[in-house]
DNA sequence: GCCGTTTTCGGCCCGACTGTTTTCAGTCG
């Protein structure tokens, strides 16, 4: 079984984390994080790209020297420069670094004074009051230390938080601090103005005329558990829930320079103070300021970016995926907007009567609904389909406003195909098909039988979506080892389409991987994946990610006409 | 360790806040 791209990106920050505690060269320490983060989110599998031969050291950030490393990791599985540092330096004492207030600097204190390696030796050490005799560990490190600890033996790591899940909270938090009297303008930034699929925690930025107020005012929100940090321009609140949330509160002049900043990715923000590095200029949270002092930009996003030739990137874009390039050349991409969804390409017959689904279409503003159930194995359950095909024709005759389309969910076994059923097959409008994930398919490569069912899909005059494609869960990597860019190829040959779902037990193709696709040709189905009414606004999360891919309205088959969907 | 039309050396983003200091280091984002 080959290497994934997270295990290499991981081998790559534990070195990071140990050149850290070393003191290595800072910039040699920032090039591989640099390098862990491009091999994790990149969108092929890098064991395939070294199989092929491909030349690693075009990717950003991947030079000679690290190229060299990656394919020695891949063809032996060995990292020799990690195994020379872990000789060196306990592996164990990255533990030390999740540790909030621990930094490489006083971990590698704790370790060369008192010989504190694990998360149990430092307990040891705080309780006994070896660690308040250290240079920079006074009482307050001490209590704050311990408390960490606590809390992390409570609750274990923080886990990221699906954005389905911090929408909700995201929006009473702007709600209530709208209602501040004093506030200008506040929104958003941070990884959810990007629209990532998870978020570790919520930044928002405030204009407002009296700032430390409003960070009082902030502090005060009904929801909060503790309060972590309150400056004059800054605080930071614990929710009930754990979630850490932060506020930055400037001047109306400095709003857009600070939202940008704060807006990320952290990459996407370095990359455009380097450029005014290059001008001679100096960038800043409170503004873009030339040599003499004198400010270029800092109201807003737009004049931002126009001083440097570009057009306003969408912050769903700005992950450093070559939205740079494509700002300066006017080639950014007129992104999928969310009104332009004219149906549902995958909701359960079980979540309402077709008339009250009709309607509930209706107020999202659809033309058509695709009703999905999977796709029956016995005779009971193939009378069952056909009833609903039945009812689903009589509505459909009936001359409402909304069409529904018939289809069903089919799982593609592992060196299988279509099931033998074309008489019922060919009753439907569309396949939803996905590959058999079970406990035991780690790690298999469902490509072929999903080639085989495009093409058998194909000779009966159906197009396919396909669901499901990697295996991808919340907080993991996919467990599938599909060959995407083949996909995404077949696919646009044939006519089927790619689905983006948000549902957390039925994650579509990622950010990243969706960009890949459209590069390829391949044609974007969005699904809420319904199996209840609110289902229905799961959309909106799979609109956000499509976004986030570079999708636009005519790579997406929910753009269009019913007619028209697989046309 | 990466990178480059001010290239093969010498740079590498920048500020807020805390806890520890008596002017600043470490951590964080």
């Amino acid at each position: 079984m080959s290497i994934t791209n997270s295990e290499i990106a991981s081998l790559f920050r534990k070195l990071a984390d140990l050149l850290d505690i070393e003191g290595a060269n800072p910039f040699r320490i920032r090039a591989y994080r640099q390098a862990a983060l491009v091999i994790d989110t990149f969108p092929r599998s890098i064991a395939d790209m070294v199989a092929n031969g491909e030349d690693l050291s075009q990717l950003p950030g991947i030079g000679k020297d690290l190229a060299g490393k990656i394919q020695t990791i891949v063809k032996t599985g060995d990292f020799p420069t990690l195994d020379e540092v872990m000789e060196r330096t306990p592996p164990v004492l990255t533990d030390l670094l999740q540790i909030p207030g621990l930094g490489p600097r006083k971990v590698e204190l704790l370790y060369e004074s008192l010989g504190v390696e694990t998360l149990a030796d430092l307990e040891t050490a705080l309780r006994n009051g070896r660690v308040a005799g250290l240079p920079g560990f006074g009482p307050k490190t001490v209590s704050n230390l311990l408390a960490e600890l606590e809390k992390l033996r409570l609750k274990g790591p923080e886990k990221r938080l699906p954005i389905v899940e911090a929408d909700p909270i995201a929006a009473s938090l702007i709600r209530y601090l709208s209602a501040f009297e004093g506030v200008i303008k506040v929104q958003m930034a941070g990884s959810f103005r990007r629209r990532k699929e998870t978020v570790g925690d919520l930044d928002i930025v405030a204009a407002a005329r009296n700032g430390p107020g409003m960070i009082r005012y902030f502090c005060a929100f009904p929801d909060v558990r503790q309060v972590e940090l309150r400056g004059v321009t800054r605080g930071t609140i614990i929710l009930k829930s754990g979630l850490h949330v932060d506020l930055r509160v400037v001047g109306e002049k400095s709003y857009g320079t600070t939202l940008a900043y704060f807006t990320g990715a952290r990459s996407h923000t370095i990359s455009i103070r380097k450029l005014a590095v290059k001008n001679g200029w100096k960038l800043n949270e409170y503004g873009l300021f030339d040599a003499a002092g004198k400010s270029l930009a800092g109201a807003d996003e737009q004049g931002l970016y126009k001083a440097f030739g570009m057009a306003w990137i969408p912050p769903e874009l700005r992950e450093m995926h070559g939205e740079m390039e494509a700002a300066r050349s006017k080639n950014l991409p007129d992104l999928l907007p969310e009104n332009a969804i004219k149906g549902d390409l995958r909701v359960a017959s079980s979540v309402a009567p077709l008339s009250e689904l009709a309607n509930r279409a209706g107020a999202l503003g659809y033309e058509w609904i695709g009703i999905a159930d999977p796709f029956p194995s016995d005779r009971s359950g193939r009378k069952k389909l056909q009833t609903r095909n039945d009812r689903i024709d009589r509505f459909n005759a009936g001359g409402a406003a909304v069409h529904f389309f018939k289809t069903a969910t089919i799982e593609i076994p592992l060196n299988g195909g279509l099931p033998d059923d074309s008489d019922l097959l060919t009753q439907l409008d569309y396949l939803c098909c996905y590959p058999a994930n079970h406990a035991g398919s780690e790690g298999a490569d469902p490509t072929e039988s999903l080639i085989r069912t495009m093409d058998q899909a194909k000779a009966l005059d159906l197009p396919v979506i396909l669901l499901q494609l990697t295996g991808r869960q919340i907080n993991a990597q996919g467990r599938l080892h599909v060959n995407l860019d083949a996909m995404a190829e077949h696919a646009a040959k044939l006519g089927h389409a790619i689905e983006i779902c948000e549902q957390p037990d039925q994650l579509g193709v990622s950010d990243t991987q969706c960009q890949r696709l459209l590069q390829k040709g391949a044609r974007l189905a969005l699904a809420s994946g319904a199996m209840s009414p609110t289902d229905l606004s799961m959309m909106k999360y799979a609109v956000w990610q499509a976004r986030r891919g570079w999708a636009e309205s005519r790579n997406v088959a929910n753009c269009r006409h019913w007619k028209e969907v697989f046309r």
